[in-house]
DNA sequence: AATGAATGAGCATTCATTCAT
DNA sequence: TATGAATGAATGCTCATTCAT
């Protein structure tokens, strides 16, 4: 009730970090190392756990026996198993975000950097299922519950886009459409080409998928 | 042990339903009424149900209450909460499948009947955003694991607008893509256009995303 | 949330049960007597566990192997631990009262029914240890939030009392005291003498206490 | 195994500390004022603690953050949460003591000083509620099983006011009745006056209902 | 001596499934 | 065939206690 002290660690979700496109970091200053050491350890196994359970049928006992430590510790650090999804959401979101960045950084002009990210996308998560599951869990659970820090750093990086597009239609690189509205077109196509797999096999890798999508995206497929 | 077999009367996630584009019906031939009368109450219910609360998360006995049934019906009925699961998700994607073919059929030319189909697809998860969630629910929980009748009904509408694409090539209104390929594109761009949404909100209706989107996928946006 | 019907048999608690001086029956119509002989054993072992352990120490698996049932039908029944617990103390009082009300009736005049009542609250709890414990239980958990009809249920006895004093006073057997303040006294009197036995041990069985309270109280101890 | 020893600082549930009626101090020697201090703080929000919460629901946490120290130091000056709790209650006791005490002292004649006593006992406990409700979690919590000082505290205590009483009777101003079991039933019903609250309300303040209780007591209600 | 992170035993509660009526 | 009471495995979370720093 009241007079309680000490909830939890980690309180990502409560908008305890910041919101940036370029940090690629998640890290307090340099407090103990061993801290963060085991909250890696943690979060790596809850990745695993919730791809491969879901939500609901994830185990906190077997995320920390994963992880080599006491289910009292996995509280002690993200205060409850929700509270620890959203900080495993945000810990692949922000693995993702700069796995695209830094792909954007290598091209030059606006649709190669926006392709650049597209399949950038995809090889995250070619090389990292597990992460692909997390984030359709993500999208199955909370449909519009997510915290709100989440919310914005998402925002901040589709801004980072829009921006380019802004910057593409400027140079005349691209038809003078809706930036934002495209933006989030070309997300979802993305997102779509890279989720949508469940359903409609047979379609190459994630990559090739994606690659596809974002071919047909700047060029359309009519004659 | 005994040699009681007390199957369910469901059996949909076997394979017993016929996988035709066409056939709008569910019921099986001619069963009493009353029978039909409470699964179809139950599927609705469910809908409802998982689309709140998730699959791990819906009791099984709400699902029985709101249908006005008791909880040992509806496992008489479906069997086990997996298998409603799934018959819940067929249940929708019937309605889906039968509101967008109609759509096709009303225009004319591939690009036509493409971009109904994919109106049709947002128009129907506007009014239903609980189907909406199943389908997303569907996506998280069973990764690879959905009834097999499932993949060939999928398949079955896929190939029809396959075919639809291989027309509009050889009528020369498409440039000569691979079809499915292009159709799995098609098919995952509209999907991510409705599905995106909880994340990048402030984009317009469903119906006004899928529009975007599908436009891009015909025109595509470079200058 | 919404949607869940049948949170648990028992509703006492939320003043289901009538509140009258006389009942001495806490059982609905004649309902399935399966259930009723379930709810009986579950009552009965939930005043020696929570008597032995303590509301908090007490384990409800505990509760529902010594009753003979599995854990699940202790929450149908009862709903949660917490109504669990005064469902058993209103068993007790049920019984208390009772018992009570019945030494009352075979004596004459108001010092008289008095003094019976006093040595059969006593009696009662010689008998039946583990029910004042339940008591003091109740007194020491939950301090100002019984459920109402408790209250209800306290004061109508009280008020039963109050009108033999009263009546007492009007036959001039009794001093013209204030009534409710003196019963109140009385009530708190043999509480003490019967509850306060752990601190000041060698002062005779609780009967022989309350007799001496009582006594005291009618006739004083100044010369 | 290795020998180490780490008894903790307190010790008063051995038998540590002195049984007398007028020490009013508990403090050992002249320790390092230092964790006299710590103890104090400690002390007094336990009683916050245990009353609000309970034993069993208390957090020793709680009460190491509300006094300001590590949840260590509580272990090392209490042994463990059992301990803490005994010299919990029995700090209450001791302030109990002392001022009913001393309001013996202010008064003349046998009746006077019991008069006084137990008022005093009701306006200690009317200023710190909490207190009261520390007394009852004992008597809940360890029915037959408070440490042995414990008793001889209490009994110290008793053994005072019954030399009161004798010297009442001796005097004449009491009725020549067993001074002890006279003593236990006049503590028993200031105790029942004061705890019996709950079920009873609108009776008046502690105070008037112990000023109530020990009029009867002087005097009965009989005509 | 003081601290507080780590631990894991303990326990309330839920809910899929069964089966007697 | 329909029902819903009974069941107990499963699981989130708490908190007393320890011990390395």
């Amino acid at each position: 009730m009241d007079g309680r002290v000490r909830p939890c660690i980690s309180s990502y979700f409560r908008g305890a970090y910041p919101v940036s496109v370029t940090d690629h970091s998640t890290s307090q200053a340099r407090a103990p190392a061993e801290a963060d050491a085991r909250r890696e350890a943690i979060l790596q196994q809850a990745v695993e756990v919730f791809a491969d359970e879901g939500f609901r049928h994830a185990d906190v006992q077997v995320i920390a026996d994963r992880a080599g430590v006491g289910k009292g510790t996995v509280y002690r650090h993200f205060g409850n198993k929700e509270d620890l999804f959203w900080a495993t959401t945000f810990w692949v979101f922000d693995r993702l975000r700069a796995h695209v960045l830094q792909a954007v950084e290598t091209a030059h002009g606006t649709i190669a950097k926006l392709r650049a990210a597209s399949l950038a996308y995809a090889e995250f998560f070619q090389a990292h299922p597990k992460c692909l599951e997390v984030f359709v869990q993500d999208r199955a659970m909370f449909r519009g519950t997510c915290p709100e820090s989440h919310r914005e750093h998402h925002e901040k990086l589709l801004g980072h886009f829009i921006g380019l597009l802004e910057e593409g239609i400027a140079a005349g690189e691209i038809r003078p459409v809706d930036p934002r509205q495209t933006m989030i077109a070309l997300a979802g196509s993305i997102y779509g080409a890279v989720v949508h797999s469940c359903y409609l096999p047979g379609a190459g890798s994630l990559v090739d998928r994606a690659r596809q999508a974002t071919d047909i995206f700047f060029e359309g497929i009519r004659s």
